[in-house]
DNA sequence: CCCTATGTTCCCAA
DNA sequence: CTTGGGAACATAGG
């Protein structure tokens, strides 16, 4: 579920919630999660995100990392109640606890020592230059939304935005990177950080189930171009817009606005 | 029953 | 080695 606007979300409102707060309990619900141990008593020193990971820094040199998959999602509450459906984890705090809920259970938490991330592309707002993305482009053969969606050449952008990106660039997703011309790296990019920044201005984008830590729907629904959009009228041109499968995925895009050699 | 789903990984083929 | 396709993971909803 959750692609980088979704994380960045989580990150900022954990940040205002648990940052200097110690961990008191961590209760594993789902036993597919694995052992979480000497966890309690440790205090979270801050929150970071790379691409589609969260990670909960701890004052000891050791990190909680989260990666939400498909369905994943966390909720803070102040009280301690009884468990919500689909909830696999819960850290609780003097004054609170995240609860990781995950209908499908594909999420997975990790605890990882300092310095030993997973090894993943770039994060598109880590700096305002991605020119980066051109080079890497230049020996690939890839198709441009298969390329956008490599996390281990750039983190953080999945199905939803990558359709976005593609249809405000006014690219084929089909179109081969290795035939970009500079020109149309440059629009990619400007695309690709307006979106995600409007994004997380939004509180991500709740199509299905996504809620932001405090169980609230994002807004960036409301702003989407094609995704979702299969047979309704192209805001662009008003031709209808087409849902095919690249690399599994459904794809949505206007075929009148996005073209290219790519042979969609 | 069928199909779909905001993700990743693994196996296999070309 | 690269890429592309499909299945798998597990569950809910149309």
């Amino acid at each position: 579920m959750p692609e980088l606007p979704e994380v960045e979300t989580l990150c900022r409102q954990l940040r205002q919630v648990i940052v200097g707060a110690e961990i008191t309990k961590t209760r594993i619900i789902d036993a597919k999660l694995g052992m979480i141990t000497g966890i309690a008593g440790e205090t979270v020193s801050g929150i970071r995100r790379h691409g589609k990971a969260l990670a909960i820094e701890l004052a000891g040199n050791r990190s909680l990392v989260l990666h939400f998959r498909m369905t994943g999602r966390l909720l803070w509450q102040h009280n301690g109640n009884g468990l919500l459906p689909h909830t696999r984890l819960v850290v609780s705090f003097v004054h609170g606890r995240v609860s990781l809920i995950d209908p499908r259970r594909f999420a997975t938490v990790t605890v990882h020592k300092k310095g030993n991330g997973i090894p993943l592309g770039r994060d598109p707002l880590d700096d305002g230059d991605l020119s980066y993305l051109e080079e890497m482009a230049q020996h690939c053969t890839l198709p441009i939304k298969s390329f956008l969606m490599d996390q281990h050449r750039i983190a953080g952008i999945g199905n939803i935005y990558a359709c976005e990106i593609l249809h405000q660039a006014r690219m084929d997703p089909w179109r081969r990177v290795n035939t970009l011309s500079p020109d149309e790296w440059k629009g990619i990019a400007e695309v690709m950080q307006k979106i995600l920044s409007r994004a997380i201005a939004c509180r991500g984008t709740s199509v299905s189930d996504w809620r932001d830590l405090f169980g609230k729907e994002g807004e960036y629904q409301g702003h989407l171009l094609v995704y979702s959009r299969e047979g309704a009228a192209c805001y662009g041109c008003g031709e209808e817009v087409i849902r095919k499968k690249l690399s599994g995925r459904g794809t949505y895009y206007c075929p009148t606005c996005q073209h290219g050699e790519g042979g969609s």
